[in-house]
DNA sequence: GTACAATACTTTAGGGTGTAAGGAGTCGGC
DNA sequence: GCCGACTCCTTACACCCTAAAGTATTGTAC
């Protein structure tokens, strides 16, 4: 399911997003409370973390701080609100600072770097729609980063926006299978082998005609599986996609500054 | 929710997938079948087109076809395999000749812009996760049309394959703003302008030192608002995105090119 | 023509989910 | 000392997927 931001509780929710941290003690009367939104939020991204998107329900994240799960709705408005919450504190992750010194090209790889590895550590993150975006401090903070690094490149303004959100797709596109198949092993139990061994198998069986009917397909899949050693593969498949990826789209900004400078 | 091809039915998924799609009228004793599996996955894809995902329940499709929910059982594992059933089918109307008469990148041009429509004719595609292939003929024949068109550029296949991967991602992940900015507009009732409208106001009033704390993204910010004229944003947003980025990685594939004829 | 077996479909039920509604309990301020 | 505000919990509902069991329909065999 794809989750959007709530319209109701437009306010509330910037609110949150945007507000202090940590929150005064109340004066007012009533008991203490015993938790926090920040607090609520650490626990969900845990949770989210160790158990993927699917496992996150509010029950789940009440009973790992002891409560239930209506507990939560006096700090957070709806599951909505909370997953916003750890989208944006979670991108607020990122490191801010990639000195161009070495050029801007050395500097949007690691930033890029760094962008997938938090991918990585978060894998839900690419269950939270980028559509109607959160518009939350980290965000903005990512937005701001990738912008300032490659505009450095003297690219207008208005085609580095371009960049950035290719460079964006390029790594959370091939991120997303290394992380799901890390999930799907877990889940299933079942090692990317085995279940890759099961499958083709069934393939040959069932599908006799497969390489005549997918020559390209088949030949590249021939070649794969004879390179492939014995150590973890798809992972190690989706962080190769995203280095040709940022490497192609890298010599593509090249020919842009080289085409916009103008023929010598 | 992210939802993996199952594991036990390995056989009968496969078997749903690749086994011919009009089933001979059984013979045997037995009511006759009122429905069939082509049938149900139609409905489904309708609702998924119409509704989103998220509306995709078996009650739902069961409904559509004057059935209750278990019935669709008979003829479907489960809904995890009518997912997969879905993703595979619709996979398999990409058109499949893209002549390269006109040289490689038009053919490559055209194969993502159809590419592009199709997934956002049917944006729950999204959600279907890549990690875990389907292995359906549908998923074959899009990755071997992906491959055989760009096989033409002369690149050895074991790059080609990056190529078509980065185009993938970048297919995907421009048409997922576009694709769910349309969805949230209709399940919220609240149009771009309207919602980007409320959402700007609120940063303004809640976050005084937006342009300070993040002076490039309100640079662009501000450039975009003066140029967007009066027709729909996000969506031509996402073209423009799909656009550009696809042109940025073919300008790579050329770099690539020129780089492996070798330094005249 | 009737009994049987196989299949299609429905009903029932159980364990999930998010969250609205209303009832406890707890504390600061008057 | 008590009121009111506030946190937190229990209950309840509507929805989800699907296992299991029951019913209806059909073709075949005797």
């Amino acid at each position: 399911m794809v989750v959007f931001a709530g319209q109701g509780d437009a306010r509330r929710s910037m609110e949150l997003l945007w507000g202090p941290r940590v929150v005064a003690p109340r004066t007012g009367p009533g008991p203490k409370p015993g938790l926090s939104v920040e607090a609520i939020v650490a626990a969900a991204i845990d949770i989210a973390d160790a158990e993927g998107m699917a496992s996150l329900s509010m029950r789940a994240v009440g009973e790992r701080l002891g409560r239930t799960a209506m507990a939560l709705y006096t700090y957070v408005p709806g599951k909505t609100e909370l997953v916003d919450l750890m989208y944006d504190r979670t991108l607020g992750e990122l490191p801010s600072s990639y000195p161009v010194t070495d050029g801007w090209r050395a500097a949007a790889s690691s930033l890029a770097d760094e962008l997938w590895n938090l991918h990585l550590r978060h894998p839900w993150l690419l269950q939270v729609s980028p559509a109607r975006p959160v518009l939350g401090p980290g965000e903005f903070h990512v937005q701001e980063t990738l912008l300032s690094v490659l505009a450095s490149t003297g690219l207008p303004l208005a085609r580095v926006r371009w960049v950035v959100s290719a460079l964006f797709n390029i790594v959370r596109g091939s991120v997303q299978a290394a992380a799901e198949s890390r999930q799907a092993a877990s889940e299933t139990g079942l090692s990317e082998e085995d279940w890759w061994g099961a499958r083709s198998a069934l393939l040959g069986e069932l599908v006799p005609d497969l390489t005549a009917r997918f020559p390209t397909v088949s030949r590249l899949g021939a070649s794969v599986e004879a390179a492939s050693g014995d150590e973890p593969y798809l992972e190690r498949e989706a962080r190769l996609s995203f280095e040709a990826g940022l490497e192609l789209l890298l010599d593509g900004v090249e020919a842009a500054i080289v085409k916009a400078s103008g023929p010598r």
